[in-house]
DNA sequence: ACGAGTAATTGGAACGTTCTAATAAACACA
DNA sequence: TGTGTTTATTAGAACGTTCCAATTACTCGT
């Protein structure tokens, strides 16, 4: 089934049929029916793969996402996806799994299909050069949440630092003195910025950073429970912690629970994200919001303006806010 | 940068490098490194459309799931893709988000991308000619976790009703007569099948079904907390609840919560699924287990049998297991 | 040194589309 | 009726790969 089986069911010439399928305003309606029709009946596939051949434009974008069963890079790409729908783009999605060589594998197949750009969530350990060959071929890369440094790719990353900053800065509001940062590996670029913002909250308000208190680990429940065990059993134990992400949040009120204490009464938790469960979790946990569907479009917006010819590679802070719930004992505090 | 440009810079012909590109055993070995030294100069990419336009064989593989924002899918969908990634294929994910026009658009892109065979888990409504195009064409298309009916396509599919009885059986010896069934939507194929093998424990214990107690709606935590409210508001209110999936239970722990109850001690839940997060709900979750993993794995080899020619669609359904965790009360039964 | 046999390489057609430039058809206007 | 202009249609080359059949380069036994 090709066009040119179409032309000659129809009665008229493939490059008809080929304005056709692209809907140029150049058939006749009369037919454009007719072939339409044809279409139809013998039932015909259009082979993409011949198209891009030829004309250089494809309608395939791709989407590298590190980690699709933590929800909330799954949110994110769901985000992502719906903008590229709406744009006439169709979108396919790949999971690294934070391995740096499945992601060349996928950035490599990938650029074999001959996406028209790409959006990744680099995986760890990401090498700076992991998108030197796409972006030298013009392919527009846009890196989202994450930026690998030396990449020059443009990337629409949260402003981890500030947000850092401000849960840090509600802590030591609250009265907490001794704050530990928990989970998360110290080689990644959102642990730095992260705990770089902690670090600078502790320093403005006087207060001593003390190493022993960031403790790094895998940035899934586990990191958090084995965290908060590390912690706890300091000779100087923290009374709060900042959790390099809701995950991880998630884990240390796990580990609290376990030990018979209160988060919230017995010791303030805060995570980062705000992904959907963050509401739900008992107590509520308080977090800061990065807002994904926002970051998300922001990048895709990106994309298509690279895609659409304009060549400033951009460099996009997303707004991240406090969100008080109860995790952290704010709310106690008023009651008691 | 063809293969044409290749082949001079290495001083041999198109076709040699096309040979060395498919590390064909036909090449000297001395060849071969003087051919990959002139892909590595160029920074050659391969083409894998124009491939494709002559060889049939294509190594991209579709994922087309339901709703990836749902963390057991998202679980799926990883566990198919590392099946798929060691077959040496490249699969790519597609979210539908349990839209029907939107799966006809993706699966249209896949096919006309040229895909080698595809996964499914249809979204809710799917009409039962969808895959019809696809399997006309000889596209390998298995279901996954969910089958349309009416459509002769492979599928794997959990043992709904079982899973939906052992947990109503469970329930029922452990004291409660009125049991709800919570949350989805009752058009959908698992919501049948579940409710339909919670109806046939209960007929067998000889406890008659109340439909007042089937309480459908959206399958997520929403679902769970107005499924909760309105089971609770009824005249008899039941005990116990079996839940059509991890996520409703989940709303259904946090509503009794926000009542004052004590999920396990003064109402039982069961959930369907479980997912990750179910042994870290609390009080952690009984529930249904479904192995997504092993399901995807059948799913994933069922397709690659296809693809490499048996042409017999299976209609494969998965086991599944209670897990008796705390929810329903069982541990709590014997402290008591 | 020769032919048979195998190993390695190659030119050109083919895949299904789009593009370019050319042609044909329809129409307007003097 | 002829000319210019717009509107529709078209043939054929091109895209980058693989396949086929043919060719050339080796190896070995006599």
């Amino acid at each position: 089934m090709t066009v040119i089986d179409i032309a000659r069911h129809a009665g008229v010439s493939k490059s008809t049929v080929s304005l056709v399928l692209r809907s140029s305003p150049l058939v006749k309606a009369e037919t454009r029916r007719l072939v339409e029709r044809a279409i139809d009946d013998l039932g015909y596939v259009y082979n993409r793969g011949a198209a891009n051949l030829r004309q250089a434009r494809s309608n395939m974008v791709g989407m590298v996402i590190n980690d699709l069963a933590n929800p909330f890079f799954a949110e994110l790409a769901v985000g992502i996806e719906r903008v590229f729908q709406g744009a006439g783009y169709v979108p396919f999605i790949a999971n690294t799994a934070e391995n740096p060589m499945r992601q060349a594998e996928v950035l490599r197949a990938l650029r074999e299909q001959g996406v028209a750009g790409l959006i990744v969530c680099p995986s760890r350990n990401t090498p700076s050069d992991a998108f030197k060959g796409l972006v030298a071929d013009g392919v527009p890369v846009v890196q989202a949440m994450r930026k690998v440094d030396g990449a020059r790719a443009a990337s629409i990353v949260p402003d981890n630092r500030r947000g850092g900053q401000q849960a840090t800065e509600h802590l030591l509001a609250l009265g907490h003195r001794r704050i530990a940062f928990l989970g998360g590996y110290r080689d990644t670029f959102a642990h730095a910025e992260r705990s770089g913002g902690y670090r600078q909250a502790l320093e403005a308000a006087g207060v001593g950073v003390d190493p022993a208190l960031i403790i790094d680990g895998p940035p899934n429940r586990d990191g958090g429970e084995i965290g908060l065990a590390r912690a706890l059993a300091l000779p100087n134990a923290p009374t709060a912690a900042l959790c390099f992400n809701d995950v991880v949040a998630f884990g240390v009120l796990a580990g609290l629970r376990q030990r018979g204490l209160t988060p919230g009464v017995d010791f303030a938790v805060v995570g980062f994200d705000d992904v959907t469960d963050a509401r739900h979790a008992s107590p509520p946990l308080t977090t800061v919001a990065v807002d994904s569907f926002a970051l998300g479009e922001r990048a895709a917006q990106a994309m298509l303006r690279m895609v659409h010819g304009d060549a400033t590679p951009v460099e996009g802070v997303g707004d991240v806010h406090l969100v008080v719930r109860e995790s952290c004992g704010a709310g106690m505090e008023q009651a008691a």
